[in-house]
RNA sequence: GGCCUCGUAGUUCAAUGGAUAGAAUAGGAGUUUCCUAAACUCUAGAUCUAGGUUCGAUUCCUAGCGAGGCCA
């Protein structure tokens, strides 16, 4: 902010003419003043007392009175303890408020040059998306439009999981079980694929029974555990699945054919979801391509000495010296594991795009996973290794506990998406204010509340913390929620348009000989000054939460505005004027800070 | 067992090491001849425990307790 640039030089420049001592501008912090007491910037005086050599009070006393009297702009000042309140001019404000207006690329980044990759969702093929798909989708959207408005070029990608044992299980039921079904209207192809996975985990959970009962009548005296664990093993179906693993990785036709047939199906499901929850990628990649990637790169570790190979043909990464253990890369039959994959994947994705960083926004379940992922790319001296980020988010549980896709205690994501379009009709219905839309603007806008409010509940929240959702209660409408900020940017907008239609000139010319303004006038300011600030440091914390709570507070403290001071009832033209300018503008934050959240924001409501 | 994360009003969330720990919700009391009451105002209510570092700790360090996760 202009101003509290030109206060950190001045305190700088008072430490040098007061107190003989050398404090640079740019190491002053300034702080918000509290509500509580007078003032509007606050400067702390506790740790420099050393150099002043003087208490605080006096310390204070005199850098106010330099202040007043070198800085225009610093009007008045009071001291309180350690703290040092600063009063800023109101020409100051209404000047900040009036460039703020004509920056048409406020909160917008110039491009930095750099690229960065925000891998999200990566979802597997064998079941619909959940509530805990929502949170990553939302969060790797969210997280790109914030690196975007940093300047950054961003790439979304999503990395599907669409082969492995979990497909397999799916396509073994919908052999059996199938009967030719295909996906309807009503039920969309992730639905039955996902069905059929839970088909097999039931076949699968009768069979070892079974076989538990056969394994217990001829093995008397063993322990059930064991005889469990192998009746876990040897259930048929389970073998069968693995069997047709293996014919997948050995190309056989008809497995591949059913395969891609179930896959496609998936992918119509999916594109329905997320368009529904608005959602986009750049770029998509899959698993089954990318699945035997890395081995070149566990040579090349092996080469530089990074890596090492155990008697049996294996071969590990020591990280003792990071404070964690070995790692296996590869098995002594030469296969993959997990890491191998993520290595290979790494270098392509660098190949493909260049970037500086790379977003992983993955569940907390695979911090370690990450964390070892990270130090091994730096140990083989990958440019891009200090950029990779592994934006780590907590689970999102139901008071029942864990969601279960095998038990059915999940969340459906589109169900939960339609759930909340019906709670928002029913309260629009009641409030009765939208008799003049048609079905189609309708429809609209109980979609926008009711992603409003989904991507609000889930991001307004620190994503390292895990969410208890509860379907009762949960999302609400009212309070600290995204429809209250919608409700702002809908309130603001009628204004607008009642002030183009009394024709009244909002612009700087018409406002600036404004000199008075109300404690809440300079809040808003305020607010909207820092909208910049909450863009960069959410963009280097990686943290839509910031934005969300910013986005609420701005709306809070213009709702108050709104409350108490009238607008076409004002009087003072220039007053009026500031005031619809004011809404303007914060309506127009709103909507920019909605929009790195995803959401839109309605005209009316 | 080893490692990682989290612990704040009844509940859901805030608080770059700064002042009297903010909101929302649920509870209590009020506000609508005036721009959208999905709102506003007032009220009551919390830092897991014990040490330490600091002028100052919800924040940093140590130990413990509790919740979740990862690794065998």
């Amino acid at each position: 902010m202009d101003f509290e640039k030109k206060i950190k030089e001045s305190i700088s420049q008072a430490f040098t003419e007061l107190f003989e001592a050398t404090v640079a501008a740019e190491d002053i912090q300034l702080q918000p003043t509290r509500k509580d007491f007078e003032g509007s910037v606050t400067f702390v005086i506790f740790p420099y007392l050393k150099l002043t050599r003087k208490k605080p009070e006096e310390t204070g006393q005199l850098l106010g009175e330099y202040l007043v009297k070198n800085l225009d702009l610093v009007t008045d000042f009071n001291v309180v303890k350690g703290f040092l309140n600063l009063c800023i001019s109101e020409q100051t404000w209404v000047k900040l408020f009036s460039q703020i207006t004509q920056d048409t690329n406020f909160g917008f980044f110039p491009a930095n040059g750099e690229k960065v990759m925000v891998e999200y969702s990566s979802p597997n093929t064998n079941k619909p998306l959940h509530l805990g798909h929502l949170r990553n989708n939302f969060l790797g959207y969210s997280v790109s439009q914030i690196l975007a408005a940093n300047g950054y070029d961003v790439l979304k990608v999503n990395l599907v999981n669409d082969r492995g044992i979990h497909i397999c299980k799916s396509m073994v039921a919908y052999k059996k079980f199938g009967n030719g079904e295909t996906p309807t209207p009503g039920r969309k192809g992730d639905k039955l694929v996902g069905d059929f996975y839970v088909k097999f985990d039931q076949e699968y959970k009768k069979e070892i029974a079974e076989l538990l009962e056969q394994y217990k009548a001829e093995n008397p005296g063993i322990p059930e555990k064991e005889l469990k664990a192998k009746a876990e093993k040897e259930a048929p179906i389970l073998k069968e699945a693995q069997d047709t693993l293996r014919k997948w990785e050995q190309g056989d036709e008809a497995t591949v054919t059913l395969w891609k047939k179930m896959n496609s199906w998936v992918y119509d499901g999916f594109d329905f979801s997320y368009k529904l929850m608005g959602v986009t990628f750049d770029k998509y990649y899959y698993e089954s391509n990318t699945y035997l990637l890395g081995k070149d790169i566990v040579e090349e570790g092996q080469q530089k000495g990074v890596f090492y190979q155990k008697e049996d043909n294996s071969v590990w990464v020591d990280l003792s010296e990071e404070g964690l253990d070995e790692k296996l890369l590869l098995r002594g039959d030469g296969t993959s594991v997990y890491m191998t994959q993520d290595m290979g994947t790494a270098d392509l994705k660098f190949k493909d795009w260049d970037m500086t960083k790379s977003i992983y926004v993955v569940g907390n379940e695979q911090d370690y996973h990450f964390k070892v992922l990270s130090i091994i790319m730096k140990k083989l001296d990958r440019e891009y290794a200090e950029g990779i980020y592994h934006l780590s988010y907590g689970m999102v549980d139901l008071p029942s506990g864990k969601m279960k896709s095998r038990e059915g205690t999940v969340v459906d994501a589109d169900d939960l998406i339609f759930e909340m379009i019906d709670t928002a009709k029913e309260r629009t219905a009641t409030l009765g204010k939208i008799e003049e839309f048609d079905n189609e603007e309708a429809q609209a806008l109980y979609r926008m509340l009711a992603l409003g409010a989904l991507k609000y509940y889930l991001l307004r929240v620190d994503p390292k913390k895990r969410i208890l959702f509860n379907p009762q209660e949960s999302v609400d409408f009212q309070g600290n929620t995204g429809v209250y900020i919608q409700y702002n940017h809908a309130k603001i907008c009628a204004i607008v348009r009642k002030a183009e239609r009394d024709q009244i000139d909002y612009s700087p010319a018409a406002f600036q000989s404004v000199e008075q303004l109300h404690g809440i006038e300079v809040d808003v300011i305020d607010l909207l000054s820092k909208y910049p600030e909450k863009i960069q440091e959410a963009g280097r914390e990686y943290a839509p939460s910031i934005i969300a709570n910013y986005a609420y507070e701005l709306s809070k403290a213009y709702s108050k505005f709104y409350a108490e001071l009238p607008i076409f009832g004002e009087q003072d033209e220039a007053i009026k004027s500031f005031r619809v300018a004011l809404s303007k503008e914060v309506a127009k934050t709103i909507e920019k800070a909605m929009k790195l959240l995803g959401t839109e924001v309605p005209e009316r409501m």
